[in-house]
DNA sequence: TTGTGACTTGTAGTCCGTG
DNA sequence: GCACGGACTACAAGTCACA
């Protein structure tokens, strides 16, 4: 499943900018408990939505899914 | 708008393959006039949804993104 | 063969909490 | 700092008639 793939990467991109969740959901206007359960892999996340994550996450969105594991 | 280049690059991989609109939509179980307003760019489209349409298009991810004009 | 407006239904997305 | 839940509201999904 797709929305599992993008969680695991949204996530470890995150962390590796050193932030918590609600200081990054913060920073991209996104709510705290919604932004846990996308990188929990529980949302089908809209594109829009995760434009403004992978924004967040200073990536193109060629690079947040070339580095994606399958 | 990510979600017009995001049309701009289906409709163009989609001709690439000599489908119309509805044959493509067909193939990967998608209504014809949703598969169309997501081509125009008028739809904030789900990423299990945008999933099938590259599927169909024979395409990673990485792939899609990667061509497509910012 | 494609574009679009209008519509209903399901779920995305928000806001309040808890352990 | 995170996972989870309840109760909402907003909006994407999905379908249709018609141009």
């Amino acid at each position: 499943m797709i929305q599992q793939k993008i969680g695991v990467r949204i996530k470890e991109l995150r962390i590796s900018l050193g932030l918590s969740q609600e200081k990054f959901a913060l920073k991209i206007g996104m709510d705290r408990t919604y932004f846990a359960s996308v990188e929990a892999g529980k949302r089908n996340i809209s594109i829009n939505n995760l434009e403004k994550i992978i924004n967040g996450l200073e990536l193109s969105f060629s690079d947040f899914f070339s580095g994606m594991e399958d």
